[in-house]
RNA sequence: GCCCCGUUAGCUCAGUGGAUUAGAGCGUCUGCCUCCGGAGCAGAAGGCCGUAGGUUCGAACCCUAUACGGGGCACCA
């Protein structure tokens, strides 16, 4: 449509620079517009306005020209100025409904573009660190990384969904270290007191608990194995209670045979098997919320030596030293010239000590990324800002500028009846995502999370989401989809365990018939239908280019409102006292099913389920 | 000190340079089921868009300055 009226603008500004009407100018942009006000039309031009200037002449005496010289056209009901000098276009209802069918027609294949154009694109979220479970910040961008790759799919990008573990470096081995000191405090508990794997475990969680809860460590003596703990690992370690889990599993399945084992042994056993559990444990977790990756990208790999004899980082190295880009210091420090693309300092890659320091690893890794894909988005949290100018240097060194982006993502702030929820990373008292997504459920957990702008904090309010959960707005939209599928199954005589062998497409096709007039559809609320839904294309297109699918949110809620006022205003099916014309039920049940694709879609796009009923 | 994010209705937030009247949800108040799903609909009340300049035919939106709030500035990962 939009293209279409542009045809007509410029025919009836030449017309109108042909009669002499309008100075003689060249026209760029038609300024094309969906007006906020249904009131204005359809499409408006805002060309007058804008072309004042070149002109030479008065926005709304162009305006009035351009409008004495268009062209007449059957899907254009008439054509006024107004205000300043808009150019307002106001649709026959044929042509206004004609998305309705075309919203039937194409299911989950409707408001398809290819503004990404096959872009290869990389998207990497989540990659939490596998020494733990995944908290709520991470559930934040499993829901808005895995819903922009919906929507980016679906505006013509070919993406790429990416997970980085870290599963190099010291972390994995306190990560080890935590556990195996569990399994070796859970023995010293059994023998000290005569008791069974499942008592030890429990209090030794008490003593954890004890810990936790005496925030100003008043009471020395009551947590004996915590204090313990720590003063052997030292605060960076690991003391949730899901290691303790860990360990007294590790006691279950391979009873006491670790305790008299070399302690690098025992520690490298249950590193390792540690490590593939909490892997499982997220995969799955992401699993659950929809959100499946393609690639699950180690970070060890970079390390590994391939039939040269060298490792992804050690090549990566040779390649900017070759560029002249690498520097070693007097203290044996080896550094990348950052400074050269941008970054504030230097980085370190190589430690005076030899060791590689994290940056180097997302040297290789994202020249890895290079040589799979195209353009690499990295989602990030806000915390991570200052490491973006040292990797962006990297690939622009490499060569890759301006194929490297990192949407930041604001974060979450857990609440409970209002009020803060301590996050202690040194005592590990967290609110995992586990936790949130078996008590709210997938479909409410993903919505909220995925419904505000992600350069905004979230304040998530456990108790509120849990006992409000008929007022999120997930229900609201899920509701109205719910609805179109109960009028349209009793349209078709279908019962419901009918209709979920048939399939809801079926049933619509049984109650509608073919041969659809749209145009008897003219109520408002009607046409606020065809209006909103028309509005989808741009908007993926517009998400997908802004990272922000968020947005999709707003459109749900908006379309299910549109529905549920026209559900109000407009009888679909006759009953007693209420007949309605059998053309018009059957545009009207049309109507209903273009409202149902729409939503399963737009919901499909946000990995949320759009259920037959509730 | 430098960098990032925010500041819009009582609360939580949308707002892509456009129109007299800056929107939605929650909360408050008033109506609407002998009627296709009331998890719904219709309406009311509630705003100098943090502040001050600038750009523009036009600014909540762009630019500059400034105030306040949150976060970040490792030879940690």
């Amino acid at each position: 449509m939009p293209e279409k009226i542009e045809e007509l603008v410029r025919a009836a500004l030449a017309a109108a620079q042909e009669a002499g009407d309008v100075p003689a100018f060249d026209l760029d942009d038609c300024g094309l517009e969906r007006p906020a006000d249904t009131s204005h039309g359809e499409w408006t031009s805002t060309m007058a306005m804008k072309s004042a200037k070149l002109a030479h002449c008065a926005p709304r005496k162009i305006a009035e020209a351009v409008v004495a010289h268009m062209p007449e056209d059957v899907s254009i009901d008439k054509v006024e100025v107004a205000g300043p000098g808009f150019i307002n276009f106001y649709l026959s209802a044929a042509a206004c409904n004609a998305i309705l069918a075309e919203a039937r027609a194409k299911g989950m294949e409707f408001a398809k573009s290819n503004v990404g154009q096959g872009l290869h694109t990389q998207v990497e979220f989540v990659s939490a660190n596998p020494v733990g479970p995944m908290h709520v910040g991470h559930g934040r961008w499993a829901a808005l990384g895995d819903s922009l790759c919906r929507v980016m799919s679906h505006a013509g990008y070919e993406i790429q969904r990416e997970f980085w573990i870290n599963d190099y470096g010291n972390q994995m081995n306190t990560f080890g270290n935590s556990i195996s000191k569990r399994y070796m405090q859970l023995v010293d508990i059994m023998r000290k007191n005569d008791v069974d794997i499942d008592e030890a475990r429990d209090l030794l969680a008490q003593d954890r608990d004890n810990y936790v809860q005496d925030e100003a460590d008043e009471h020395l003596d009551s947590y004996p194995y915590m204090d313990d703990f720590t003063a052997e690992l030292g605060k960076d370690s690991y003391g949730g209670t899901y290691i303790i889990d860990e360990a007294a599993e590790f006691y279950r399945t391979d009873g006491d045979k670790w305790v008299d084992a070399d302690p690098q042994e025992r520690m490298l056993s249950f590193r390792e098997r540690g490590y593939q559990k909490m892997l499982v444990d997220m995969r799955d977790l992401c699993h659950d919320v929809r959100c499946d990756f393609d690639v699950w990208m180690s970070e060890r790999t970079m390390y590994q030596k391939d039939w040269t004899g060298t490792s992804p980082v050690e090549r990566a190295y040779a390649k900017l030293d070759e560029m002249g880009y690498l520097y070693r210091t007097d203290d044996g420090a080896l550094w990348f010239k950052s400074t050269a693309f941008g970054d504030d300092k230097d980085r370190v890659i190589q430690k005076s000590n030899g060791d590689y320091t994290y940056f180097s690893s997302d040297i290789a890794y994202h020249w890895n990324k290079f040589q799979r894909v195209d353009h690499v988005i990295d989602i990030w949290g806000c915390d991570h800002h200052g490491y973006i100018a040292r990797v962006r240097a990297v690939c622009d060194a490499l060569g890759y500028p301006g194929q490297f982006e990192v949407p930041l993502g604001q974060f979450v702030n857990l609440l409970r009846n209002g009020k803060p929820i301590r996050m202690s990373k040194r005592k590990g008292t967290m609110v995992t995502f586990r936790e949130l997504v078996d008590e709210v459920g997938a479909d409410a957990t993903r919505y909220t999370l995925i419904s505000r702008s992600s350069s905004q904090a979230i304040d998530f309010d456990i108790e509120a989401v849990k006992e409000k959960s008929q007022n999120n707005p997930v229900y609201y939209v899920q509701y109205a989809h719910a609805r179109t599928c109960s009028i349209l199954r009793r349209a078709a005589g279908v019962s419901v365990e009918q209709a979920s062998w048939m399939k809801m497409d079926a049933v619509a096709t049984k109650a509608i018939g073919a041969n659809v007039d749209y145009s008897l559809l003219t109520d408002p609320t009607e046409l606020a239908l065809s209006r909103k839904i028309s509005e989808l294309e741009d908007l993926i297109a517009s998400c997908a280019r802004d990272r922000a699918p968020f947005r999709l949110t707003h459109f749900a809620e908006e379309l299910a409102a549109a529905f549920h006022s026209f559900y109000q205003a407009c009888q679909v099916l006759p009953s007693e006292g209420r007949p309605v014309d059998p053309e018009l039920s059957r545009a009207r049940l049309a109507a209903c099913d273009a409202v149902r694709n729409v939503l399963a879609l737009t919901l499909s796009l946000i990995g949320v389920s759009a259920p037959d009923q509730m």
